[in-house]
DNA sequence: CTGAAAGCGCTAACAG
DNA sequence: CTGTTAGCGCTTTCAG
């Protein structure tokens, strides 16, 4: 039976090279003022010995971990999954790892996740928060403990930290203004509770490029629930129940555009003859489906990308607190696709 | 401007309340010896002076992390994104962190990502694997250190580790078989590169099917490449031109599925009356395409979930690598649906 | 260019 | 029930 043998640390090198510890420490840490030689040697021992440093004990000594916190509801979703895989991947080229954390949108487990990591002590923090109100006092911990933070898609705009996310607002606006360019004159949203302000934003813009159109706002042609494929069957259902006049849908969400959609078309309606549809997302299925879905697209790897970027550039900052955070904005990228051009 | 002031430690905690620092780490431990009165009063200041639990010291004391560490190809996938997602909850709820590694399939990663889970101690290792043959090595590291290792979807079969997979065999077998029950007779494969077992399984179940119910393997009905849309659309093209007589496609993969799904139809082909379909992996969009599309489900979550509680299980005893590697096979799913059914 | 020494913050015997 | 002691394996001055 296999006996779990000690690792083999600095010492060991150092004693099979009659040198110090500490040499042998600056040697692997390639410090300028070793010999070439030793270096080698050092080098050569530590693979002969299979020599693997301890980060604990780096990180212990020196207060750098190296490792990023990341906080997101859930991976089960292509959009945060896709997010993540683009903060890895840069994260990764420059030499951070990641820690992950998923929330399922739960407060508790919000906070159970942010004091892991701070216990585990990350170097910084990566969040798309879940309720913006509600969290504020777990995200004012770590500013109070001077960890760098950083916001992207979700954010709490009144706290001063930096954040990568798109202009819902824009978004919102210009889905709602194809759909209008279109023709469609009784345009019907389908969206969520409004506990985060990405989901206000889309609903701002659709009201604004109403107004900007001179389109009425119909009370009742507003759903607001759990984004979902059955959320959005439901809805688009009791729109035709209640014979509400519309002529499309914008859905703040492409599933629930899907549920939409396949309702219309289970009852002979034409989309988009007849009904236009407008998700948000950029689904994989909504290029594939019949008619294809118009989407905005929220350009996420490079969301991602650019999430890591701004954090490798404020990392260094010596104050990351005291400055005014940098918030970047990305474009939504409007996708016009089948269900919502004909008229 | 806020200076970095320093953490507080069990030693701030002692000196608040006149004990040895000794007595403060056996409370916040909830040590049994320990009158309760202290432990009202430790956990008071503590809270008081917002410690936080330095893990970095706990664990290089003890030589547990409490982090596992997880390598996937990609997060950009819903397959892996998924899986992570189960695994990471089970997990979490049994108090351990993951360390993320994203290998891109290449092997370099893939060893930097193992190197780096062993410099932190990390407290198993799971993983699904990129290239099987050449990456032996890496994995053989693992062992050496007794760190346990468990793979999953992706393993490397002759190594002694445990492993949750699905049974790909079968799965390309069900699926063939499918097809054949519902009237196809010259069906197509296309597949990826052979590198990795799952796709050979698959392979080999689609050639046991045929050979059960008498129908000719034939060799220019097979394409191996990069499994994606345009490889779909590439293959069947490919058939289209040089008018090889085939009635069914079954591919091992949704995107390519969907690839020769789009192209037929672009040609006025009838799906499935004239020809059948067959995907795998159960992509969100199979569900909404027209047809939908016929696929296999490989029950991702549940894989995730199943990883997790093998690892659970398994972590605790003594000479992980003395045992015969216990290896959890989930049965496939077979879903099908209107690509496949007509004849 | 190398050595000596201190200590990061905690766990875990061993005493009492 | 509490205190003492000895490190875990490394980084980082300060000497030489």
């Amino acid at each position: 039976m296999a006996e779990k043998q000690k690792k083999t640390t600095i010492h060991d090198i150092a004693r099979e090279l009659d040198v110090t510890f500490s040499t042998v420490a600056r040697a692997l840490n390639d410090h300028p003022a070793i010999s070439a030689a030793t270096k080698v040697a050092v080098l050569e021992t530590a693979k002969r010995l299979n020599y693997q440093q301890n980060k604990l004990a780096s990180s212990l000594r020196s207060g750098r971990t190296n490792v990023i916190g990341i906080i997101v509801p859930s991976l089960d979703t292509s959009f945060f999954s896709s997010v993540v895989h683009g903060i890895e991947r840069v994260m990764n080229e420059n030499g951070y790892s990641m820690l992950l954390y998923q929330t399922g949108e739960s407060l508790s487990q919000e906070k159970k996740g942010i004091e892991t990591f701070l216990q585990s002590r990350v170097d910084a923090i990566i969040s798309s928060v879940s309720g913006e109100v509600e969290v504020r006092e777990f995200y004012e911990q770590i500013s109070k403990r001077q960890v760098p933070l950083l916001f992207f898609d979700r954010a709490i705009n009144d706290l001063p930290v930096p954040s990568v996310t798109i202009n819902d607002y824009q978004a919102g606006f210009v889905a709602t203004e194809h759909l209008i360019s279109q023709g469609y004159k009784s345009i019907a949203h389908f969206t969520s509770d409004q506990n985060l302000t990405i989901f206000k934003e889309r609903y701002r813009g659709y009201h604004d490029a109403l107004q900007k159109y001179n389109l009425p706002l119909q009370e009742n042609m507003i759903f607001k629930g759990k984004l979902s494929l059955d959320f959005g069957k439901a809805s688009v259902q009791q729109l035709l129940d209640q014979q509400v006049p519309f002529d499309a849908v914008f859905a703040a969400e492409d599933y629930t555009a899907m549920g939409a959609l396949q309702v219309l078309l289970e009852k002979g309606v034409k989309v988009p003859e007849e009904i236009g549809i407008m998700g948000f997302a950029n689904e994989a299925f909504g290029a594939f489906v019949t008619p294809s879905l118009s989407t905005v697209d929220q350009q996420t790897i490079r969301m991602g990308e650019e999430t890591a970027h701004l954090l490798l550039k404020l990392i260094g900052t010596k104050d990351y607190y005291g400055a005014t955070p940098e918030r970047l904005v990305l474009d939504p990228i409007l996708l016009p696709r089948g269900s919502s051009q004909a008229k």
